[in-house]
DNA sequence: ATCAAATGAGACAGCCACGTCTCAAACCGC
DNA sequence: GCGGTTTGAGACGTGGCTGTCTCATTTGAT
């Protein structure tokens, strides 16, 4: 039974969130092979860091489908939005980390798809009345963006249990830190 | 006049937070010098990174200090809080790389005294009934770092004014992206 | 204009990571 | 058990980066 590639790319995206340059040896540590046989899966550095990219894009790309932007009521859709990425957190922070640098034009253009997406939907909310017209839809989708890759980062280090990943980051994101009154 | 080492520093943290592995060279043009000033400034790429960490810390710290995150009411410093790491922006992201991967055990503890501070004020918060209990103080705390990062790169990549940084931050994260109704 | 200091350009050696390859050992299916 | 396939360990050559250094040029103060 040969090396799952697939399954190999996926164990390495912790590693290259908090390491870039983490060496290969360092990554094929992380999927529980050698150096060696990481080179048999994978022709170099660039083509595993290419191949990774495209299987996020592909993931983040079906988990925003899956929650269906353009559908229903805005803040249900966030919701719903949300909800389908904070398990891909780790996923979505490598994106954001290739895309900040320089990337391969047709992956930028991937990116960029499912950036117009978000912001879309923010739009969308925002003409509808729910979200608030004074900060920006590309603040909100990089601000989404930011907290997601944040709380990956907070579940991976224990400050947050997975459990309440989702449900903290809608709430901050949707209604803010500070406490409503209750009338 | 020779060559200002605090300057140099400076000007090297954008390229840092985007390419934590970028070449000397790299640095020392975005600082307007050649390499071989930049090794008479610093004697090893790790001393720049250590002593742009001092530098940040030292930073972090007087802005933090400047808010004054245990006076007065909660919102009102959290608000005076994000007015003063903002313009930090950068530094601050500098900061949760470096300590995101392993640092100098003195710096580390100057981080995490850091880190105290804003869950000590998110906690005050919540203690007061100010901010909302179901929300971890710990996870306010790696949520404002988040989005400090995320704005600063939103800010550096023209998604963003400078001039507007502030104040969506802030009310995002004391009150989110949902509109409330007005009455 | 002069001179000391600062700087940039470039050469060089060493290190690390990379990609390549070999071979023995391990694994797996029959 | 046998044989084919897969894998790990390790050696090797190469390139990029680092730190070091020299020297010519530039800069800045007098």
């Amino acid at each position: 039974m040969a090396t799952d590639r697939v399954r190999v790319l996926r164990a390495t995206v912790r590693v290259l969130v908090r390491q870039p340059n983490a060496p290969m040896d360092e990554l094929a540590k992380a999927a529980g092979i050698s150096r060696a046989t990481l080179h048999r899966l994978v022709p170099s550095r660039n083509a595993l860091v290419k191949q990774l990219a495209e299987l996020a894009l592909a993931d983040a790309r079906a988990a925003i489908e899956r929650a269906r932007p353009e559908q229903g009521e805005p803040v249900a859709a966030v919701r719903r939005l949300v909800a389908e990425l904070v398990p891909i957190a780790d996923l979505w922070a490598f994106l954001m980390g290739e895309n900040q640098i320089a990337g391969d034009p047709e992956m930028d253009q991937l990116w960029a798809e499912l950036d117009l997406a978000l912001i879309g939907l923010f739009r969308r909310g925002q003409e509808s009345g729910a979200f608030r017209v004074e900060l920006p839809a590309e603040f909100l989708t990089d601000a989404l963006s930011s907290l997601l890759a944040g709380t990956g980062w907070a579940v991976q280090h224990g400050r947050l249990a997975a459990k309440d990943a989702n449900r903290v980051l809608t709430e901050l994101l949707l209604n803010g830190a500070v406490r409503r009154n209750q009338s």
